[in-house]
DNA sequence: CGGCTTTGACCTGCGC
DNA sequence: GCGCAGGTCAAAGCCG
């Protein structure tokens, strides 16, 4: 995986944040405070994920201490999409980062984290080779819409709007569709794009719990760039972080015992 | 057989 | 009101 970045938009489709991270997956650096890299939304049609200019992708990579962890809102945030890529670390980076991956968001507080999170950060940099951004629509093609239960007549038929949810976008170059993030996904759509030779793919969190909902989707400009916008925040552990992470755990506690 | 993908149909919101 | 585009559903099929 490279070039990997984090996008979005705020309710008003407007870029709202952007940090820059680091190479070292799953650190998420705190951001210098450089201009935002992330493009107006103004021309947001079917296209709605183009919204980081190009030559952010290009950015060289930033310069942060690996060590320099995300904390509180942006935590939350982060524990939605942590690649499994365990660098190696010092014993206080396995503190942060099992906390990371521990953390279970209390729902309510999604929005709040995430918004917090946005006011906190916006501005973001250019200088990473990633970019991270919150958002709770995607332009002007967005509807946000209720998922209601089914009744008789079957489909769901919600009219209310759904309760905006935080969203993320990362865009990666690379060959592959699906970046493995740990999290276990099913595909329950794919749609063709306006604009767009490749189709766009709609994927949920297969946890029973869970209703986290990510699009994958390859820039109509540069094909060679998948867009993932992740909708909402996982309210489980990472499964496959947690498998990596059980052995040290246990280790970890062995060794508290002296 | 269970879980997943595919795919056409359906529904909603938005712009004209 | 109509058409378009995006998002979701659910039946059918595939696969391990």
């Amino acid at each position: 995986m490279e070039n990997l970045q984090l996008q979005g938009d705020d309710h008003d489709d407007e870029a709202h944040a952007a940090t820059a991270l680091p190479d070292h997956f799953p650190y998420f650096a705190v951001p210098p405070p450089p201009p935002l890299a992330v493009a107006p939304a103004a021309s947001a049609t079917s296209d709605d994920q183009q919204h980081v200019p190009l030559e952010a992708l290009e950015a060289p990579p930033c310069n942060h201490r690996p060590g320099s962890l995300v904390d509180g809102p942006q935590l939350a945030a982060a524990t939605t999409a942590v690649p499994m890529m365990l660098p190696a670390m010092t014993s206080l980076d396995w503190q942060s980062l099992l906390q990371t991956c521990l953390q279970v968001p209390p729902p309510v507080l999604e929005q709040q984290q995430a918004a917090a999170a946005a006011d906190q950060y916006s501005g973001g940099n250019d200088h990473g080779n990633m970019q991270v951004a919150e958002s709770s629509g995607d332009g002007a093609g967005n509807k946000e819409k209720q998922v209601m239960a089914k009744g008789g007549a079957g489909r769901s038929s919600g009219t209310k709007k759904k309760a905006s949810r935080p969203r993320f976008a990362f865009q990666t170059r690379s060959d592959n569709d699906i970046l493995d993030d740990g999290y276990r996904w099913r595909k329950y759509g794919q749609k063709a794009v306006k604009n767009s030779k490749h189709p766009r793919s709609y994927y949920r969190c297969t946890h029973h719990t869970c209703n986290v909902k990510k699009q994958v989707q390859r820039l109509a400009k540069d094909t060679s760039i998948v867009v993932t916008t992740y909708e909402g925040v996982h309210n489980h552990p990472c499964e496959k972080l947690m498998e990596a992470l059980t052995p040290i755990l246990k280790q970890l506690q062995f060794l508290s015992q002296f």
